[in-house]
DNA sequence: GTGGGTGCAAAGTGTTTGCAAGTGT
DNA sequence: ACACTTGCAAACACTTTGCACCCAC
């Protein structure tokens, strides 16, 4: 999948908080920064850490009120992985129909988009009488090559941390 | 899709506790009586109600201790729904590729299952060299009849609750 | 100037757990 | 008898919120 553009990523929110007669703030701008800093999904506890980098007075309490902007603004997806936290998909802006292989031997992730498979999903649903809003695909799988070789050449596949 | 053998279930679960040298207890049973008389999405507090109107002795730490029993013997599987409490679903056990379609004008959720689905899966997860375990897929969705009529005849779309 | 925003710490809430007593096998 | 189980209540962990002060527009 192609990389996003964080210019227009931001640009898009600076626009959302606008149009909600909210404020553009430091402390917002630096979670804003941080968000879009990387491509991996992440915890709010993480995108605390990294927005105090940027700026020491960014809050717990911020983080935790900013989030649900960055998602209603179409920009974040919460994700469940099955944890006690609830993480974050940066990529949703440029991919919002990507799915998810979640490998269970070394916990990595690995994204992909399928034209077919959309396809069929709002095929299905408008034979059952519905439009697609939104959709998500999460598969859980082995890795082939560790199960056969011991180990894991892939670069997206390293040994789960912790 | 087919209704499920609730006696066949029962069975496998108390195949699962043996297997593991644990116990049929009078609250499991309750529990379990419990888990397999409704098809439909419920939660721990819902499951406490109804087992303790098998068995007035069973308890929230039972529920809850028992649950991820349940699930690890497959014949349970945990659902997300973005509430703040965990669903579980009973037909995971005859249908393990199941998918769900939520409907954000009235809650409610139609399953259903699709043979080319899994096969692009499987084939997707192939090529990316991972062996397919498991797989979720959950459509959010808005029901036609609703927003072109105003109201919702079909049976399985009623108004949300609460 | 004013309505929204912030940090802090306390509160909330679904779920988990330590413990002493009970019970299936 | 020996583990495994249970109910109760306290403990947990992530997230939310009340409040008094602050600041972007």
């Amino acid at each position: 999948m192609p990389a996003r553009d964080s210019q227009t990523c931001k640009a898009r929110f600076v626009e959302f908080l606008a149009t909600k007669n909210l404020r553009v703030t430091p402390q917002r701008q630096a979670i804003l920064e941080s968000v879009f800093a990387t491509e991996e999904h992440f915890t709010a506890e993480q995108l605390l850490e990294w927005a105090q980098r940027r700026d020491r007075s960014v809050s717990r309490a911020t983080v935790y009120r900013t989030l649900p902007l960055l998602t209603e603004s179409g920009l974040l997806r919460e994700m469940d992985l099955g944890k006690d936290h609830t993480y974050y998909d940066p990529n949703h802006a440029d991919h919002p129909d990507h799915n998810h292989i979640i490998c269970e031997d070394c916990d990595k992730i690995v994204e992909f988009e399928s034209d077919k498979i959309t396809k069929l999903e709002s095929e299905i649903s408008h034979k059952l009488g519905f439009s697609v809003k939104a959709q998500r695909l999460q598969i859980t799988a082995s890795c082939d090559e560790l199960k056969k070789l011991g180990h894991c050449s892939k670069k997206s596949c390293e040994p789960a941390h912790k």
